[in-house]
DNA sequence: ACCTGAACACCGTTCAAGT
DNA sequence: ACCTGAACACCGTTCAAGT
């Protein structure tokens, strides 16, 4: 009976409330931030609490996961196979940006949770209803890869916090390794929209896309297929 | 005085013992299994001896990736840039394949070693060698990307121990995601090399690396520049 | 029957005590 | 001066004791 009185005082714990929290304390604080300990000290329970509403440690980044993947706009009907995938993985890649921790978190998994599933499934759905074969369909999964939820495949992705790269340390590099220097002075040339970083990671996400989008389109057109006898993937 | 008999009773501990036993412990047991504590185990020595050759265990892990990006086969001089930077990204691959966890190490860096740097020197030598400009030679490290280190960008890296996927399980993935089970189908019609996985891996990742390759070899050919008018990066 | 605090088996690293 | 064991501050999770 005393029971009773902890909801007056407290809402019930629940697991979208666990998961909210933890996306917010996570784009607060960065993923390790995020333990069943301080998680739970965060929601004012105890550790074993969080136990109730998930199996583990794995199932809460699952959770946390599909909250983000969530966040990704469906795919526009209105629009062709190329554009409309286009526009997709650049939703994905905003949603990325919102909440930078979520990469590191689903590299970590080793299969998809279902609400990815559903992701990965409408994704699959554009390029079919485009035209493009099962077989081509399949090898472009492969090529565009992870970029399909946004990700970057930069050398260095944790250098968020960074600016640009001071002169004083191209100067040094220089001495060195010129021209990992001579490539990295050429950002400070392109003022075009250049904001915290010294390069415009947009335009690059973009540049990337595009030229794996463009092959894809000229296999598409030309009728490739990966039983024909095998050429430069996409030349021609 | 008794300290001499030390030497007799066992070689003194040195930093290339500690990381070839690192990256040996690593390649049979996985990366979960370097930990300070468990690899003084392996060495016989106290957890707090690593510590003379190394300052912490970030610069253990720096020192273990390094191992593993020597093994890189140098550039060949005689190659064209196209077919120099294929066979360098190959020949990455390779070396990650023989170590699968040196990727996940090296995605946790913020900052390249001078070995790791000395590798992407190496690599825009060849572009530039091959007369590519500055600033196309910058946008093509970003469209390779972490490519370069011979990094797959598959949507889920970690299958590496599970071989075909049952049709048991493609049959009951297609009553929720008709057109993934369909795409993970149509690789189990590629008999063409499949070894252990249902994937033909080396396939996929040639074909996404010369999509991007072929991609660039158009853009070098029309003296594509950033600061060009805008048009879709690699059409025409 | 339910909840939860203590405990377990780890981890990287600090630090002071012992030689 | 050098080495090193105990200790510290964590971690995810188990489990039994208490209500």
């Amino acid at each position: 009976m005393t029971g009773r009185t902890k909801v007056d005082q407290r809402e019930y714990l629940n697991l979208g409330r666990v998961l909210t929290t933890a996306v917010s304390v996570a784009d607060e604080a960065g993923i390790e931030a995020i333990s069943m300990r301080k998680l739970a000290q965060k929601l004012g329970v105890v550790p074993m609490a969080l136990y109730k509403h998930v199996a583990n440690k794995e199932q809460l980044l699952d959770g946390v996961v599909d909250v983000v993947v969530r966040e990704i706009a469906p795919p526009d009907p209105t629009l062709d196979w190329k554009p409309a995938v286009r526009a997709r993985i650049l939703s994905a890649r905003a949603a990325l940006l919102r909440h930078p921790w979520a990469r590191r978190v689903m590299e970590s998994k080793a299969t998809p949770t279902p609400v990815v599933l559903d992701y990965i499934e409408s994704t699959i759905a554009i390029f079919r209803a485009g035209g493009l074969s099962v077989d081509l369909t399949h090898h472009a999964l492969h090529a565009l890869g992870s970029r399909i939820f946004g990700f970057t495949q930069e050398l260095y992705n944790d250098s968020q916090n960074a600016g640009p790269i001071p002169p004083e340390a191209i100067q040094m590099l220089a001495q060195t390794h010129p021209h990992s220097a001579a490539v990295a002075d050429s950002r400070r040339h392109q003022q075009s929209s250049v904001v915290g970083s010294g390069c415009d990671d947009q335009f690059e996400f973009e540049f990337a896309l595009d030229i794996v989008l463009d092959g894809l389109e000229r296999l598409h057109r030309q009728g490739w297929s990966s039983s024909a006898p095998r050429t430069s993937a996409a030349s021609g």
